[in-house]
DNA sequence: TCGATTTAGTTCGTATACGAACTAAATCGA
DNA sequence: TCGATTTAGTTCGTATACGAACTAAATCGA
């Protein structure tokens, strides 16, 4: 409790607003989170390739993979294959894809609203700023930190049993 | 781009710093930050029961256990039932998870650090409301949302297909 | 033109995390 | 005291997400 500890803040607030988000989301109408996220990108750009997805949600194409499966055994969305280039799929959103989104939007909206009511014109520049600083600067900071670590650069295994 | 979409921030600024944190981590250690945290908990307070750390962590003792158990697995601690209370069993660190825990605190106390470097007091404190109001207010904060929401109460399922 | 390289997605194995349902032990209460 | 209730963890099924390895198609280049 000494240090703020933004590393636990941070986990903390997404795995609560997450968990939140994702039961009554999943309560409601039977998808998480992130597939609510790959319906929104669809509202976006219908027809968005897998690879495409997977920039715009900043995650590996092998977790789109598994995600567009589900929401396709769903019959939220539907893949068609890329009549220009055979490797890439592109995905469709589905009618009742798109009511779910379209559904979903306002209150998805509403919390995003909230979390920042409290916070003046100042104070959310802030948040914003720190936000973007730590998605664009972990990378970097985690590296810097390892490299300059423990003193013991290599220390494979620790000691010994019990 | 339009609306700053806290949410969207906050899940991107989590999903990175934790995606970069568990990749060095466990190149160099063989565990993740969830393994981490539970072995900083029990530098804490060792021989804390599951319940505890579930608390403490923020998550549901079914994921604690799961986590307990590759952790035994992985030989860096043991499980030992409480002789008071037989239900209950205590988690104890084993030399090689203390050692890891002592290793790799001094990275992430400079990733800490260095995550809010760029930031003067003031803004640390601003930054620190939000994520502890975020974490709090969460579950209300969607639970009303949902609840005044899309003026339909009750549509499961979407329309037609395709 | 045709083999080498690159690119798009998928498969596989693993870790994480949830809630519901369950087991076993402790405690409560008439 | 002994059945009902509560509590601590585990099991189970599911969703999410990663990276490495892979497949198949497109493109590059001598």
């Amino acid at each position: 409790m000494s240090d703020p500890k933004i590393f636990h803040l941070l986990q903390r607030a997404h795995s609560e607003l997450f968990r939140a988000s994702d039961l009554a989301l999943r309560e409601r109408h039977g998808i998480g989170t992130a597939q609510q996220a790959v319906l929104f990108s669809l509202l976006k750009r219908d027809g968005a390739a897998i690879g495409y997805l997977a920039k715009q949600l900043h995650m590996g194409k092998s977790g789109l993979t598994g995600l567009v499966d589900r929401m396709e055994t769903a019959g939220l969305v539907r893949r068609e294959t890329d009549p220009n280039d055979a490797r890439s799929c592109k995905v469709f959103l589905k009618s009742k894809g798109r009511d779910l989104a379209e559904a979903t939007l306002p209150t998805t909206r509403q919390v995003n609203a909230t979390l920042i009511e409290a916070f003046d014109r100042g104070e959310r520049a802030t948040i914003e700023r720190f936000l973007n600083f730590v998605a664009e600067s972990s990378e970097a900071i985690v590296s810097t930190a390892v490299a300059s670590g423990p003193t013991t650069p290599e220390f494979e295994q620790g000691s010994s049993e019990r």
